[in-house]
DNA sequence: GGGCGCGAGTTAGAGGCTATCACTCGCGTT
DNA sequence: AACGCGAGTGATAGCCTCTAACTCGCGCCC
């Protein structure tokens, strides 16, 4: 199916003229299965409306993706491939930067959003920076596209399970946040919790945070993507408050303890 | 499920043996696309296969649903019910009460899990047992049948856009909510996005909750549905941590400061 | 008690979708 | 120059939603 090498997502070097058309292709109809997924849902996805789209007949597109499970597949992959790639760019970033252009596939907005995240003059304080900037790189890129977003993070297909490479992608999103955890005070005691993880650390195998590091990373993720999946659903539509500054709170209030 | 009054789901007394089928018919049909949903998710629900379970042939049904999107519409109105009934519930029930049978539609396990709540022999703490108990009956809940949870609170789809009776059941939702959160003390100063929210409450225009109480609902509802929402959805699937007690640490930190 | 209206259910069918199969045709390699 | 392989085609099966025209029988009203 896919060329040589890998069969991962994008072709190595030396690809030859049809392997350079063959993925060229795949890009497009993928382009166009975001659109049509921006506008209806991912259910709403139809290989045949893609193929008329492209000035194709129906079935050629199978040449490209065995079926439609297997385009929403690799649309999930690259939906977390992204989200990696911006989480781990927004963790690395250091002050000078201007962030740039290039991050994942959906880019757009939130670029500059980490700009304003800790300017507290204080030097213990910048401990918590790149979890601000991770934090405000994430917003901006599920509200440059919702739906790709809930593609990560939305309703679950019951039978579905994603392929190991996904998964993969899934740890290292982990491993990112773990790296910006930063150690706490040694001294404070431990909570309940907190032993609780040191002994059920299978995500963190490897990986020498503390348990109350742990703890931390994993209150970022669940409490931002509270917030964050309820903006985007669009829960707090009616309510008359600012999601802007919801979120900001809630960051806060994450970084503050 | 809803008495006679509102127009909404049941019907009103004095039914003609019709009306009586009626409402038979399309309680059975509601039931057979849970079971469809609950084994393959809401874009998996066919009316054809529904009709042709229940022995009919296909149009038959849409003397009863006008639409495919009109069956989904009134599972998710029943939802919402339901999850309105479980928390108004989990709220109203006192000490002494065993939590008994009939909340809503799912009812299931979690019934017996909000005893282990505040039994913290202090009376001052006795204000968080309601939010205690709405957060286990949440959970309760939402385990029964994740597919209905996800209904309420998953992925939008983008053009659809839920008619003012189902609004008015979230809303109520959020009424019942602002009623179990405990007035804070006065004399702490507000934050910054407490004074945003006295100023941005359309929301909860007309209830009496102070902005520190607003924040504190607001706080509860997306914090709980972070974590439960990735429960369900099973990303903490291969991690080794137990849900369970992820869930209480949250509860806990929501609940302590 | 008898006639009739209304609603439940049927089949036929249009139009859309996924997916398979057999086929043609042309580019790039040998 | 010939050939193989892969891109693209139309035909087809089977599923779906939803409409239209029709039949049949229960229950209401006179």
């Amino acid at each position: 199916m896919a060329g040589p090498g890998t069969p991962g997502t994008e072709s190595s070097r030396t690809e030859s003229p049809r392997e350079r058309y063959r993925s060229q292709v795949r890009a497009e109809v993928k382009e166009r299965a975001w659109e049509q997924m921006a506008e209806a849902g991912a259910s709403a996805l139809s290989l045949n409306a893609i193929a008329k789209q492209m000035g194709m007949s129906g079935p050629a597109l199978y040449r490209y993706f065995a079926s439609r499970d297997d385009l929403i597949t690799a649309l999930i992959r690259d939906a977390y491939r992204g989200l990696a790639d911006t989480v781990r760019l927004a963790y690395g970033t250091g002050e000078g930067e201007p962030a740039g252009s290039g991050a994942g596939s959906g880019g757009g907005p939130g670029a500059d959003a980490s700009r304003e995240a800790g300017r507290a003059s204080r030097g213990a304080e910048d401990a918590t920076a790149p979890l601000a900037r991770i934090a405000h790189a994430l917003r901006g890129w599920a509200l440059a596209d919702p739906q790709r977003y809930f593609l990560v993070y939305g309703t679950p297909v019951p039978g579905y399970h994603a392929p190991e490479d996904i998964t993969a992608i899934a740890d290292e999103i982990m491993r990112t946040l773990l790296d910006a955890c930063p150690a706490p005070p040694a001294d404070r005691p431990a909570t309940p919790f907190e032993t609780h993880l040191a002994d059920h650390r299978q995500w963190a195998a490897g990986h020498p945070a503390p348990p109350a590091a742990l703890r931390r990373a994993l209150s970022f993720w669940t409490r931002l993507h509270g917030v964050l999946s309820l903006e985007l659903a669009g829960h707090f539509d009616g309510m008359g408050l600012d999601p802007d500054r919801l979120f900001a709170a809630e960051l806060d209030g994450l970084l503050a303890p």
